[in-house]
DNA sequence: ATATGGCCCTGGTTGC
DNA sequence: TGCAACCAGGGCCATA
């Protein structure tokens, strides 16, 4: 599943290829499946030029200059099969396709799940917080019709600021230091801090010999400001191996992540831990409603 | 504030 | 071999 280093090595294959290319054609083959999500019509993206590619958390956001000079902003949320592919990948799954100035250059956005997300909007930013969520809700009761379009353009501000790769250790203390629940619930929790997801939850807290159903309050300064370090340094590591291809994951020219090699837990269950001198088999339990995998002598509760 | 479970969806795996 | 049941889970939502 796309996660941060996932999204990170998609972004990087585009930029290599697409950047200030110009978008002639934007086609949905499948339209009865897939809705993209539009602030304004799409027409608006036509004749646009990609001027900047990039990622936050695990969504790839697009930006364009429109012929009238405006900016506007493609977000993608690759969901757990999503695939941004670079070249001709007509098929059954395919849910959007660019055509663009390059000669015979098409990007093509796969997705056999369909949990994958594509939002044109004006701006990406984070400008929704929790309380208009509130105000949200109530909008429910009173005014079904205007919530459902309140709803459609105000989910791409749910893009929270915190990123594991652009976030100071102090930074992250505020988020997690004395917070309740398990420390991987909060991790997968995106209204906290985008990017990191099953995989690379796992592993980090294997890392960091943290168990997964670890109680955050009881865990020092020290134990989390580490956690952050191993983290970060887990991430870095996947985004140089183009990311952890388990099911479906490619980069943009459908090459292969490597990162997968690298897993210590995820996926392991029954096996031997790797740690050195550790005899420990690796346990599968769940959190979150996700598979959670840990080796129970490396990562104890305290 | 936190936890839980359902929903969306298809492809791969398991079991009879 | 065939077919059905089950599982994978990111993000969102309702409910407790």
């Amino acid at each position: 599943m796309p996660e941060l280093p996932e999204a990170e090595t998609i972004v990087r294959g585009l930029r290599a290829h697409i950047l200030n290319s110009r978008i002639l054609s934007i086609d949905f083959p499948r339209a009865r499946y897939f809705r993209p999500q539009f602030e304004e019509p799409v027409e608006h993206y036509l004749e646009s030029r990609i001027i900047d590619i990039f990622r936050h958390g695990k969504s790839v956001i697009i930006q364009v200059k429109t012929l009238e000079e405006a900016e506007r902003f493609l977000v993608i949320r690759l969901g757990m099969t999503g695939q941004l592919l670079l070249g001709d990948h007509t098929d059954r799954h395919t849910h959007a396709i660019f055509c663009l100035d390059s000669p015979g250059m098409r990007l093509c956005f796969r997705d056999s799940r369909q949990f994958g997300k594509m939002l044109f909007v004006k701006d990406w930013r984070p400008i929704f917080r929790s309380q208009k969520t509130l105000s949200l809700r109530h909008q429910k009761k009173a005014a079904p019709e205007a919530y459902a379009l309140n709803k459609l353009n105000r989910q791409p501000f749910t893009l929270p600021a915190s990123d594991p790769l652009k976030i100071s250790a102090g930074e992250f203390l505020s988020i997690f230091w004395k917070r309740r629940g398990m420390i991987k619930a909060a991790l997968l929790n995106q209204h906290l801090l985008v990017g990191v997801g099953n995989i690379y939850a796992d592993e980090s807290l294997f890392a960091a010999r943290i168990h997964p159903k670890q109680r955050i309050q009881r865990l020092s300064k020290q134990r989390l400001l580490k956690y952050f370090t191993l983290l970060v340094k887990i991430l870095n590591n996947a985004i140089d191996l183009g990311g952890s291809s388990i099911s479906d994951f490619v980069g943009a020219t459908n090459v292969l992540g490597e990162f997968q090699l690298e897993h210590r837990v995820y996926g392991r269950t029954g096996e031997k831990c790797l740690r050195r001198g550790c005899s420990g088999l690796i346990k599968h339990t769940v959190v979150s409603s996700r598979s959670t995998h840990y080796c129970p002598l490396c990562q104890r509760r305290i």
